[in-house]
DNA sequence: AAGTTCGGCAAACGACTGTTTACTGAATGG
DNA sequence: CCATTCAGTAAACAGTCGTTTGCCGAACTT
């Protein structure tokens, strides 16, 4: 449905991904909020002018990277839970997961990490939008699992918001330790997986509320 | 010690303080990245080279800030570890000091949050070393419960993180939610507390890791 | 083959930026 | 009372900024 393949919408969108790719980099170490139209221009080898005839903001160019990221979380999630298998080996295949995928999507859940409280409305909401969806996922997944036989719905969602929460802030722990010691990595993996373990303890012998 | 009674040092203070206040209240709907000198000097009503008389950059403006933020949360986090009571009141009391914390304190509330992960690496890294200091003051509160009887330090480390975790995540929602739906405070709490009573659950379950 | 669409460019607009300079005048201390 | 300190000022510096304009030329349509 999207092919386009004509030769004029080809190097459109090369260019489109010059400027995602360029405001990318740049928010490595930068907010969206002080980016600005040249800079990102100049990056991706573009006039100035030439942005608007793909975006009509910086705020646009970064709506359209929340999409990017989340479309490929949105994977890493279902990889984690249609996975079947023991509760210690579920914890572990996850926090891999997160693991590997901080390590290879570094910028994009990096610029997801700076800008989910940051200075820009827009994306704000896009993201917590998305995170809400992500939670509403992981609460269907939870129902069909046989500890889950006598909860209600409202617990099941708190426990899909505690554990997508404890995802977050699990990526982001990686992300630090990404560019810092890389042993720090292995002590942020074995921290999260003992603090699943405990919440799945907790799951076991919850009586309803 | 820090009193400085001179009526020279006194304008001086409150020049600052105007920076700082114009700083904030600035930072309500922008990142510290993108802050400008001039517009803070012209918010807190002085000329653009007072500001140099302060502060050298807006970063150390910015660390300023954390350091101010983070002594009304110290004071908050002990208010909470040093009252006793059963789990579940002590509970609702963690619960209702951050609802309360969050709308005594909203701007700094909401420039830590935002700064946690923001494009300025002095203010991340401050917030970041204040964060686990706190970690490790809730570890050693916890090991004087009876709960944590049998407990290893490293179980203990990361008990406290997951509690300091949860904790940031529930002010950031509070934060969100403040300035949209008043009804919505209510069911961030109630999710709070649900998730504080999960873990209590595991904690009481747990058998060493 | 002729006409149309349209992505990209250079140039120009006024506005705003961080920082330094030399200076003013009130608080300070002898 | 006189000399000194120093927080604050106005002015100027050389840049960068976002955005609009008119134009070009290659890709498309007929």
């Amino acid at each position: 449905m999207n092919h386009t393949v004509g030769v004029r919408q080809a190097q459109k969108q090369q260019s489109r991904r010059a400027l995602l790719d360029a405001g990318l980099h740049l928010l490595a170490d930068q907010n969206l909020a002080s980016l600005g139209v040249r800079e990102v221009t100049r990056e991706a080898g573009l006039s100035p002018a030439a942005f608007y005839r793909h975006f009509p903001d910086l705020a646009a160019l970064g709506v359209a990277l929340v999409e990017e990221s989340l479309a490929s979380l949105h994977v890493m999630i279902r990889s984690v839970l249609t996975e079947a298998g023991g509760a210690e080996e579920l914890i572990d295949r996850a926090v891999d997961v997160i693991q590997r995928h901080v390590r290879e999507h570094q910028p994009h859940v990096r610029f997801l990490s700076r800008e989910r409280h940051g200075g820009v409305r827009q994306v704000r909401e896009a993201i917590d939008a998305e995170l809400g969806r992500f939670a509403a996922e992981v609460g269907s997944a939870l129902a069909l699992q046989p500890v889950s036989k006598d909860w209600s719905a409202q617990d099941l969602r708190m426990l899909a918001e505690l554990y997508v929460d404890h995802m977050v802030s699990t990526a982001s722990a990686f992300l630090e330790a990404q560019e810092s010691d890389p042993a720090r990595e292995q002590r942020i993996a074995a921290t999260a997986r003992l603090q699943l373990r405990l919440i799945s303890l907790g799951r076991r012998h919850w009586q309803g509320s």
